[in-house]
DNA sequence: CTGAAAGCGCTAACAG
DNA sequence: CTGTTAGCGCTTTCAG
């Protein structure tokens, strides 16, 4: 038996297809009984709308798109999650874009936005400028942000306060008696990498400890990259107490270093990361971590990206700022 | 200034929309110089074809679904993974579902198929029934099944060998001396639990081990659940000193009692799971568990199902069974 | 090798 | 409240 197609309900229900259309999408201006007998004729026929049709005439595909680095890292995952949860009472569907870290994909994922595969498109990612995206809010396709800010009037974004984050650890550390804290930090040029940088002189310079650059190395937010960077700060002849690293992989990478180094953590170093990922708590000894609302910043931009779209013109709020908050736990517990 | 349509791509170059298209779609019987003409007005005009238009007409999406249970959980993410990076390459695109743990959402994500949005689904779900998706295939839907399997012509499936798996696991500890091993099962009715069942009940027979089933206990697949079930064992008064857990989370389950208990692992008892999740690698002592190639299942799956779509007839590989394998680590070492 | 013509299945004006 | 009439943007016969 062959698909039924809209005009085929129609005829079986004596109504035009303009009437089966409204019927399908809800319109409140059918009357009842002609609705029970559209309704009724659907039924017989097993009719269900061919969204093709529906997409290219509405020019909408109730799609979206979302960019991430690697869909397996939980951090990528969670914001997924909020994404998708939102969307899909929405009725919006998600595609997901795996750009493998590659500066290339994520740009031609954007073309997805422009051949009308979707109807707007998350960026998760960091590598592409700030000035490449606000060429297409310029152009009028719909890009949000997840997890970095831009200035530019029609891209929401969503992302921590990074600095208050980042002064509520050192805050933390300095309050257990520390006065010699390493910050490891990720990429050098990383957004994330910056703003934590900042907090934490912020609030050295709040405890009345002076900034010591030494103190300070770089790493990739990698595990590896945390433990070559830690060995390195080690090796510098730095002297230190504690280290706040930029995120918990880099956090665990100074668990490595520290038991190729036999230094003890709590009792020889205090450490304390970002993400609060599942495995600081399966660590000796748990990691203190500043745990962000992942799943939240994804379903929040995901929420006001379509209510954008759905034509409500461009409220106040573009940006959603959310709060951190820090999970202290034995890795950063008792006095230096 | 508008966005142009294939017909002002046409006019520009002298030539008919059909040419253009053929010139977009690689067709080989259009003249060389015609197509640079083309081209160049393409370029000229910055044209972008509309995929809803393209879609309509072509009647294809090529869109892929895959449900899944939860995206965060790391089984499913590199799952995703696979079938995203295959996919792509070979210019679909993935939609991701996540179905939460609701059979209901699992169903209506089959309306994806069925309205379509995507040309294909792929279930990597355990909830819906054997019958209720071979209908879906029956009316001529395609469908694809990772980590079960399905006696249906049109269903491509991958998975793993459940009874191979468990017997290695079963036979590894046996080497190590045990003769007393607990089987800690997921839900009863999975296929999983069941096939994992066999493969352990196979394998002790194989040993010359007497099957007891007083030390088989269901969990939930889960951390919490596995404890649980663990603790059940225990106050059964059952015997045993190594304990096959049939996924690593009910494995951490089972540290999480002993630590409850004050049982050392693994010297009063050995412990072995299956996926070999990251965790595995950061708990003392690592806990030996079976590696499942869930980023090849993912890919092959969905090579699989875009070939079948592409027109291919049903070749005689629809089922791909893969084998996973043992990586022994400190938990299951040294003799009882 | 190229063009003309005919829709894919649906919704949105615009009349009634 | 309902029907008529046009397409949305593209590809694909079928002729030439």
């Amino acid at each position: 038996m062959k698909e039924s197609k809209i005009i085929d309900v129609a005829k079986r229900a004596n109504v035009s297809p303009a009437t089966v259309s409204r019927v399908l999408n809800g319109s409140n201006l059918v009357n009842a009984k002609t609705e029970e007998r559209v309704l009724q004729a659907i039924r017989e026929l097993d009719y269900i709308p061919n969204n093709m049709g529906k997409q290219l005439r509405s020019r909408k595909t109730m799609n979206l798109a979302v960019v991430v680095s690697d869909v397996r890292v939980s951090y990528y995952a969670e914001i997924i999650k909020g994404i998708e949860n939102m969307a899909n009472s929405l009725h919006y569907n998600v595609l997901i874009c795996d750009a493998q870290n590659e500066k290339a994909k994520e740009r031609e994922f954007l073309s997805l936005l422009m051949n009308r595969t979707v109807d707007a498109l998350i960026l998760v990612t960091p590598n592409l400028s700030d000035e490449e995206i606000a060429v297409y809010a310029d152009n009028g396709y719909m890009v949000g942000l997840i997890g970095r800010k831009i200035e530019h009037a029609r891209i929401p974004c969503s992302f921590t306060d990074n600095i208050k984050l980042a002064q509520e650890v050192v805050f933390h550390l300095a309050e257990q008696g520390h006065r010699k804290i390493a910050f490891l930090s990720g990429y050098a040029d990383a957004t994330d990498s910056i703003e934590r940088l900042e907090g934490y002189v912020k609030a050295l310079k709040a405890c009345g400890i002076p900034f010591e650059p030494a103190l300070v190395e770089n790493g990739d937010f990698s595990e590896e990259g945390g433990c070559e960077a830690f060995h390195r700060l080690c090796s510098s002849g730095a002297d230190f107490t504690a280290v706040f690293a930029a995120n918990d992989e880099m956090a665990l990478g100074v668990y490595k270093a520290c038991n190729e180094l036999g230094i003890s953590i709590p009792d020889q170093l205090a450490v304390a990361g970002v993400d609060n990922i599942r495995l600081t708590n399966y660590v000796t000894p748990r990691i203190s971590s500043v745990e962000q609302p992942l799943y939240a910043m994804g379903a929040v931009l995901a929420e006001k990206l379509i209510d954008q779209m759905n034509g409500n013109v461009w409220a106040e709020k573009r940006c959603f700022k959310v709060d951190a908050k820090l999970v202290v736990k034995e890795s950063s517990k008792g006095a230096k």
